[in-house]
DNA sequence: TTGACAATCTGACAGAGTGTCACCCATAGT
DNA sequence: ACTATGGGTGACACTCTGTCAGATTGTCAA
């Protein structure tokens, strides 16, 4: 069913949401929104400055008394992306419950972002590979997620529902699973179906973790001696 | 044991190889050479072409009659990757026997390439968010492996070695884990430990495709009802 | 040896993009 | 009316790119 995902409307910044300090807050909030504008349809090593402030009508040189670069830019928007993301995931890092249902949803929340914000994250990654402020940035982000994941294995580790392994690099390389998997399949026009994504997803997520027993609830056993 | 992993020669073109042709192959080699000592101690965003061709002696408008751009140069170099990787995957792809040992076999071979060469395959997944071509070449290639991992997946799912599911999502899937935590993990100095990589990648591959009783050898059987 | 030619290399140039700076302008407080 | 201040602008210097006409080098036939 397609309405699970309906088309984003690409995480605008209200201008009239801070009036009060005055004009400042305003421009920046539209160079903002025109650069989730021009990430939606274009890869950002095409933006420059000038054709971001085209659509804007402010000069070229406005726009470096809000930012100091475009990297800053792509900086800004990852933050807001953040919340949502951590939001998305928040069941399993924090929820209590069957496991296995809680990995699911999940996956099924960072799909559902990574599919409705797909280009902008993308944007996000390219941009940390030409800048160290940014790339710092990107690292502090997906490394939060390292520390969260590996704390939620250990935990269940703990508990006996994950089998004794260490946890940190199998953390770190199934959130870069998702980060790039989800870049990959939603990360430019024409983006690809989410519902493929989330079942390969849960599918390693909850074999590596819980066991394959988990991963086909009406199961036909098919292992072999 | 470290000595399983030694630090690499770093894939060096002979410049003697090739001398039948003329000086035009020399220095093409001697270029190519001076982009794998940049890209092994600099990222890629950061390589000009005056500083590219300062080592070599030659002047930089000579770049442009062997290449013509920076990104055609990664091009060149992943050209040279891509028989070492595929060599290196082969076991599992192609191979006969126990499929756990093959599955492990290939990822101890990718990692060690990806140690080896760590530096290089973060510089052309980096150049090839900023070039079309370059790009198309990086897709293909990757691509090329998951055809290769869904034929493979699917011809086990014939023989009821793996369960059935929808190949081409988890086999993506699969690839880009291997592909970014390599470059994660050893795209730049100081690279980190290939063992707990291999364990890692390898944990979840044999979870994923075999099921989880395969994963620890000596296993105590942790499954709780 | 000489002339001709092709291969190779070079300095100089134009163009695109960046980041900075001195200056302009509206408006609001006195 | 005066002026301070936030906001905006054109113009400039700089870096890097890609191209081009011409210089240099090497080879070979006459």
């Amino acid at each position: 069913m397609s309405e699970t995902y309906k088309l984003p409307s690409p995480l605008r910044v209200d201008p009239q949401a801070v009036p009060r300090v005055g004009k400042s807050e305003q421009t920046r909030a539209l160079i903002m929104n025109a650069a989730l504008d021009f990430i939606w349809a274009r890869p950002f090593c095409e933006l420059t400055v000038s054709t971001l402030m085209m659509p804007t009508g402010v000069s070229r040189s406005a726009f470096y008394q809000y930012f100091d670069d475009l990297h800053e830019v792509m900086n800004a928007l990852l933050d807001m992306l953040k919340g949502e993301i951590f939001e998305a995931a928040a069941p399993w890092v924090s929820g209590v419950g069957d496991p296995v249902a809680l990995v699911r949803d999940s996956l099924g929340g960072l799909v559902r972002v990574g599919y409705e914000r797909g280009p902008l994250i993308r944007a996000v990654s390219d941009a940390s590979t030409t800048d160290t402020r940014i790339e710092n940035a990107w690292v502090q982000f997906i490394g939060d997620f390292d520390d969260a994941a590996t704390a939620r294995i250990e935990a269940d580790q703990a508990q006996g529902l994950i089998p004794k392994f260490e946890a940190r690099p199998v953390a770190i390389a199934l959130n870069r699973l998702d980060a790039y998997t989800l870049i990959e399949a939603f990360g430019q026009h024409p983006r690809g179906e989410p519902e493929p994504v989330r079942e390969a997803l849960g599918r390693i997520w909850v074999a590596t973790l819980y066991g394959s027993q988990w991963v086909d609830p009406p199961s036909s056993d098919l292992r072999r001696t």
